[in-house]
DNA sequence: ATATTTGTTATACAAAAATTATAACAAAAT
DNA sequence: ATTTTGTTATAATTTTTGTATAACAAATAT
């Protein structure tokens, strides 16, 4: 899996490897149980400090997408607290359809344009 | 149109305060024409600087939903670019969607929510 | 005409968040 | 015994956010 870190974005290094993990996995390019590099090698690699890496994981962990073992580094586990997820999403989803109604998009187009995104997932 | 800010959000306030605009026009609380209060007039209300307003102002008026006046002041102006509005929500729904699909969220339940969301709003 | 109100711009400072830099520790693997 | 793992600690730097004043030009109101 290939992580791009665009250092002109505003927003925060740690925050964008976050969320490219999370693409990977519902990409399935990486997958439940497969181990994550260790946060020194991602860290080099991206050419980053070990703590924003760590940071990053720190919040995959809190967040339910990895757990963290000494023994086996980062390994992906996904745990599925639905009913937390989907209060999560409604709040992700209000500022975003909010914006939608104000540019005059309407409920269908809505409903298609989210059908367009998930069906550019693979897997 | 109520502003309410948590102070102990991880939000900053002028994305916070740019996003209740948002949500007011949305719901049908202010309208077209509308004009918003001063810079000066809302820092005071809400106990901010003035140029933490102006900064939500001017993302507003970048993002097409007011116009920036002076002698009216700002006045919400809906700036329809819907090719422009369906990009940026299709990125802001990618995140979202990922962390959806891994927490095993069936498409189905993902337009169920979508419809509730939307429902939410008046007008 | 004069005073006030508007957004706008400039400068400086303070506080908080993000990032980097080193270093050390304990547990596990090799 | 050495290396690698996450973890923790401390410190410094940089960037972002928010505040504090001040002034300007255009427009409004008195």
């Amino acid at each position: 899996m290939i992580v791009t870190i665009d250092f002109n974005s505003n927003e925060a290094i740690y925050i964008q490897l976050r969320n490219q993990i999370i693409m990977g996995i519902a990409n399935s390019q990486i997958h439940d149980g497969d181990n994550l590099p260790s946060v020194r090698e991602l860290a080099d690699n991206i050419g980053i400090n070990m703590h924003t890496v760590n940071k990053a994981y720190t919040i995959l962990k809190q967040e339910g997408y990895i757990k963290l073992d000494r023994r086996k580094g980062a390994v992906i586990a996904l745990d599925y607290d639905k009913f937390r997820a989907i209060e999560e999403m409604k709040n992700d989803l209000r500022t975003i359809l909010a914006r939608a109604i104000c540019k005059n998009i309407s409920e269908e187009e809505i409903h298609e344009i989210l059908t367009d995104v998930i069906n550019e997932f693979e897997g």
